[in-house]
DNA sequence: CCTTAATCCTGGAAGC
DNA sequence: TGCTTCCAGGATTAAG
């Protein structure tokens, strides 16, 4: 489920209570859920001894790092929590925890994961993460320039929906703020991306980060499950625009918000504040 | 290049 | 109540 504003508020939430502690004992439940590292290294791969130094992310991705120089690719696909229990407590959910990392303080560090989609890949530098997985993406979303966006989106012919959803292009975006920076923007969802006219992809860069400032200053959108480091939810779920709100009226002009579908993603936009472009 | 479909999973909601 | 079907915040792969 989470996208970046959710993924930065996990982070926010996760690094006051990991960062400087020691991993004393990791446990794996689910092996396959643990990527690129040898079957008999991967306690120590995962942390094991260690120490957080600082928690990382980009776009929807985040990394801890330790002290010897390891670094930890943490993804949460679409049902993934990253949570803390503390000394002496319980989780709330139990079920579908994968991995647990157990601190020098007597708390706990859970990733539950029930659809398991998500994952964790152990690195043995930052370097290393940097070159099997962070250098293919593009820019991240939260800071995404005019000039940068134009890049990502040269001359392609694609709909401008599926460029913002692909994370090459720029990290972080995914479907519910694709549709609310498109709604922000005015752009309907498939024009083509070639279309855009200078002015119009200033006016995206500009929605898209500030979609995803006020995502993050909510704390996120729980549309479900989604819960910060202290398994609390966000509040941005109740201010969508047009995510998830086909059939109903814009909240700006009172139209009929139409749905569709734009790289197999369901897509709401407002045919009256997002018209197709002109042919 | 582009698009579509299938795939990995579980579980909540809606329909009958 | 119970059973079936569809759908979901992501991302990759193969096929056309």
């Amino acid at each position: 489920m989470p996208e970046l504003p959710e993924v930065e508020t996990v982070r926010r939430t996760l690094a006051p209570l990991w960062v400087g502690r020691m991993v004393q004992t990791v446990e794996i439940k689910r092996p396959d859920f643990v990527r690129l590292a040898p079957p008999g290294s991967k306690l120590k791969a995962l942390g094991k001894g260690s120490t957080v130094t600082e928690i990382l992310r980009l776009g929807k991705q985040m990394a801890v790092c330790f002290d010897d120089g390891r670094a930890v690719h943490l993804h949460l696909g679409m049902s993934g929590q990253v949570f803390v229990v503390p000394a002496g407590g319980s989780p709330e959910r139990a079920d579908h925890v994968h991995i647990r990392w157990k601190l020098d303080n007597g708390s706990s560090i859970l990733f539950r994961d029930p659809r398991r989609f998500g994952g964790v890949w152990a690195f043995a530098s930052i370097d290393e993460l940097h070159r099997q997985r962070w250098n293919a993406l593009g820019p991240d979303a939260l800071a995404i320039s005019t000039a940068d966006l134009r890049l990502g989106l040269g001359r392609s012919t694609r709909a401008i929906k599926a460029c913002l959803l692909d994370q090459t292009v720029l990290a972080g975006v995914g479907n519910i703020y694709a549709d609310e920076a498109l709604f922000l923007a005015g752009l309907d969802p498939h024009t083509p991306a070639a279309d855009l006219a200078p002015a119009q992809t200033r006016q995206l860069a500009s929605a898209i980060r500030s979609v995803l400032r006020a995502a993050v200053a909510a704390r996120g959108s729980t549309l479900r499950d989604f819960m910060d480091a202290e398994m609390r939810s966000g509040s941005q779920q109740s201010r969508f625009r047009v995510y998830s709100r086909a059939g109903k009226p814009c909240r700006r002009c009172g139209r009929v918000l139409l749905g569709s579908t734009v790289s197999q993603r369901t897509t709401t936009h407002c045919p009256a504040c997002q018209p197709r472009k002109r042919p």
